[in-house]
DNA sequence: GTGAAAGCGCTAACAA
DNA sequence: TTGTTAGCGCTTTCAC
């Protein structure tokens, strides 16, 4: 017959003291094992807790202890993002926050630099995550100055001072290049990003072409790069243009995602078989490449990896360790059915 | 030669008051609005918020108040879902929020009813949106019963006494099937989601084959329902099914987002061009209807809408005012360029 | 129209 | 190993 809890008076630290026989002080270090404890207490404590289904009250632990044990993470939603890719590694910071202990407050880019502000100095936050990273990115020099630990995804131009992380796009562009070359192939061209993503200083794209052209240069590959508009017809008119350009070409690396199908679709149109008649390796999640009709050898980016390590970097921080500045995740390539040895087409 | 804040003592409500000659309170008062301050006082607390930077410290706030002007977002990161929809609402609950002077705070759909009690219990958020509503969540029951405001995107089977938003889907289903009606199709057959999203019961997708079916019948149109998992391979499965089915066939109605590129390419591939031989309508966002080559007729899904009106909801409950338990967005249908009447095929 | 002061619920010295 | 207590920075009565 016992009253169910009703909607009201929030059970608190002293309620759980006062039912095991103890001091507040002492449930609030059974809770965070700041002090060691008796069994026997801990035990009391602990059984307290359970049955009155206590919950520290989150602003006041924030107020009392200077920590909110809330991370803030800022997203980029804006045209040539991929989107999937951007949900992995919110899923994957939320997932490893919350082993953290920690909660994770979504924040947009076009909040910009103001709600990095914000957030940081309401002590909404105590750690920040910043996605997108520009080469001239005009966060950089706030979280630089801001008494709150951050991990940029990505890497701006100057990136001394900070915590950065992100795939080694040189290492995994020189690495397409380098498969396709032990392969045997003399004559590669890369399908980029959309041309605004350049033009924006996104770093990684910048990167993943200095990778690709030195792998071709030390391995005396011909090669060009070609931006590109994620539409089914800039796929095809690419796709011509390279054919165009080089007669002898017989691989094609491409990073970008929703192009990877189109421009594949675009080159059987034009009557080239892959891997037979040409090869394609491309740089995008694994998802992607084992999801066209034929599976793609492809350098995956992982944005689960670059999700978890981020928040572990940020807690080492929190926790005054002292972490690396830079850390590049090395490029996993896998070779699925999209490449061949050149064929002996033209 | 002034000294820049260096990175400590943030300023606090007592500083900013001192500066204006004020008590702490008016500094409150003037912040939150609820009393009325004379022009001149309120300049005066304004300035120097300004010229000290003071941002209020929302741990303090929240245990003053017990308001936190946080909302907890529920998203689903499971197969089935398409993740830019996800995304795109994600975006849109952030910037309403934000508009209300309120942040958000990301839980993920395994997080479940603990997540959920959780951020309610500790007061970390004070209201709650949970998107991806199961006919049968075990969510439901504890929302019911929190003392927290929530908004569910979708509807449970038993919606009553909670707050539920949702395109109308089964009014979207009707809507494709009356088109293609009214340019003269007498058999049409859905093309629908993975198997596994009817089992889980999720009350959207089942919607969608009511409002098509009911629609047929009223049309004395013919009819069949297909789940397809989202593959290429499914989709030139059950292009074949259907034509085997139907000889007559002359329009389709697809309710899978990923599936509706390939969906058009097979037919494409079994000798059938849209719309002269086929019709075919569509039931995802406009941007995937836009983008593919033949412009697709379909009816939109549209997450910013439903994300925006989700948080205004929300806010209302905050303030104690009286919302609708239920919101059904009507469906919009754009026609493209993929339906036509009838052909004289077969 | 404004101020004084009592908490909000917790943590972390300090004390024992 | 545990208890006592002084805040944390703000909001909101209550009083003027």
């Amino acid at each position: 017959m016992s009253e169910k809890r009703r909607k009201k008076s929030p059970v608190k630290i002293t309620d759980v003291a006062r039912r095991a026989g103890v001091s507040p002080s002492t449930v609030s270090y059974v809770l965070s094992g700041k002090r060691t404890i008796s069994e026997e207490t801990r035990r009391r404590v602990q059984e307290s807790i359970e049955e009155l289904g206590y919950q520290p009250h989150a602003g006041a632990r924030a107020l009392a202890s200077s920590r909110s044990n809330v991370l803030a993470l800022m997203l980029p939603l804006r045209p040539g993002i991929h989107v999937p890719v951007v949900m992995q590694f919110a899923a994957s910071v939320v997932t490893e926050a919350r082993r953290h202990d920690h909660d994770v407050l979504l924040l947009t880019q076009e909040e910009g630099v103001a709600g990095l502000r914000r957030v940081a100095g309401s002590a909404l936050a105590d750690a920040l995550i910043v996605m997108d990273v520009q080469l001239h990115d005009e966060r950089v020099p706030l979280l630089r100055e801001l008494d709150r630990p951050s991990v940029l995804i990505g890497f701006p131009a100057e990136p001394s001072g900070l915590t950065c992380i992100d795939l080694d796009f040189r290492a995994a562009g020189a690495a397409c290049v380098d498969h396709l070359a032990a392969l045997g192939h003399r004559c590669v061209d890369l399908v980029g990003s959309p041309p605004e993503v350049y033009r924006r200083g996104t770093g990684f794209a910048q990167r993943v072409i200095e990778g690709f052209q030195e792998s071709c240069a030390a391995h005396g590959i011909e090669s060009t790069i070609h931006p590109c508009e994620a539409t089914p017809e800039a796929a095809r008119a690419v796709a011509e243009r390279l054919l165009a350009l080089h007669p002898g070409l017989t691989a094609v690396v491409v990073h970008n995602e929703p192009l990877v199908e189109p421009l594949v679709a675009a080159f059987a149109d034009l009557g080239l078989r892959v891997p037979q008649d040409l090869s394609v390796v491309a740089l995008c999640p694994d998802e992607i490449a084992e999801r066209t009709a034929l599976p793609l050898t492809s350098v995956a980016i992982e944005a689960h990896e670059v999700g978890t390590r981020a928040v572990d970097l940020l807690m080492a921080k929190l926790d005054g360790l002292d972490v690396p500045e830079a850390t590049l995740l090395p490029p996993r390539l896998t070779a699925r059915a999209s490449t061949a040895p050149p064929g002996r087409r033209g």
